[in-house]
DNA sequence: ATAAACTTAAACACTTCTGCTTAACCCATT
DNA sequence: AATGGGTTAAGCAGAAGTGTTTAAGTTTAT
């Protein structure tokens, strides 16, 4: 088993990245064509979005469902409805407005468009008041 | 390309666990064996921290080496080495003494014993003075 | 418009993971 | 010593991921 979702061979090619090799120059230090090196950044950015959904789901088992914020709200309409939401289940939200809009945004910068949501978020609380979107 | 590291089935296992099953009883609804059970929640288990240590290794990547504790140190000198080793390179730490050991002892809890250290660390510090273990 | 950097798709051999079964085992409680 | 909860190991078929190549396609900057 190993012990991290990504293979050697892709973190030497993240490691080099962030050195700022272009992929033509680490294609050439590691042998291969830059083709397989955009492949296997590739592959690397996928495993590492697929370890944040992993951890993003077990803060959802230990969290309720709170709300949805229909596409098409703005984001201060989303933030009212959170914090009205958390309310009526007697919880305290652990963000202020602006806070709690930082940290949507954050989640899944793709589904934001100026200050509108563009796809349904599944907004999840507990027991501390910490939110999770998903 | 699945989205999460967890299958539907490794899912399904861990929400019903949450809920306070037992394996036999979950082996019951969805009728398999309670070995079956045992395995499928293991993997999850894997998986979990198989995403930990990827986004583990993504901090590594912005951060630098800044020294590696002994196996059989206590924590006071870990952290006091820490925050000498830090000091020397012009970086302060994040975190104060207490902090700075329950993040230790919470990055790896089987590599402690009362408060001794039972394997090497490898410690990392980033430009802002975030600390990680591995 | 040219070049450099990067992305994509299809195909391939290989390796690893997944869920499952069976059968045995450990460790508390009773 | 029996029960209930949990773990482990070997083995298997099917699914999914890995690194490669080749060849064509974007983007971006000069």
């Amino acid at each position: 088993m190993k012990e991290s979702l990504l293979t050697e061979r892709q973190k030497e090619i993240l490691r080099y990245r962030k050195q700022g090799y272009t992929q033509q120059q680490i294609a050439d230090i590691i042998d291969t064509s830059k083709a397989n090196v955009c492949t296997i950044e590739k592959a690397a950015m996928e495993n590492i979005k697929k370890a944040k959904e992993t951890l993003e789901f077990l803060y959802t088992l230990d969290a309720t469902h709170l709300c949805t914020i229909k596409a098409g709200s703005d984001f201060l309409e989303a933030a009212k409805e959170i914090f009205n939401e958390a309310e009526k289940i007697g919880i305290k939200v652990r963000y202020d407005t602006i806070s709690l809009i930082n940290r949507m945004r954050d989640s899944n910068p793709e589904r934001f468009r100026a200050r509108y949501i563009r796809e349904d978020i599944i907004v999840y609380i507990n027991e501390d008041g910490d939110i999770y979107f998903n």
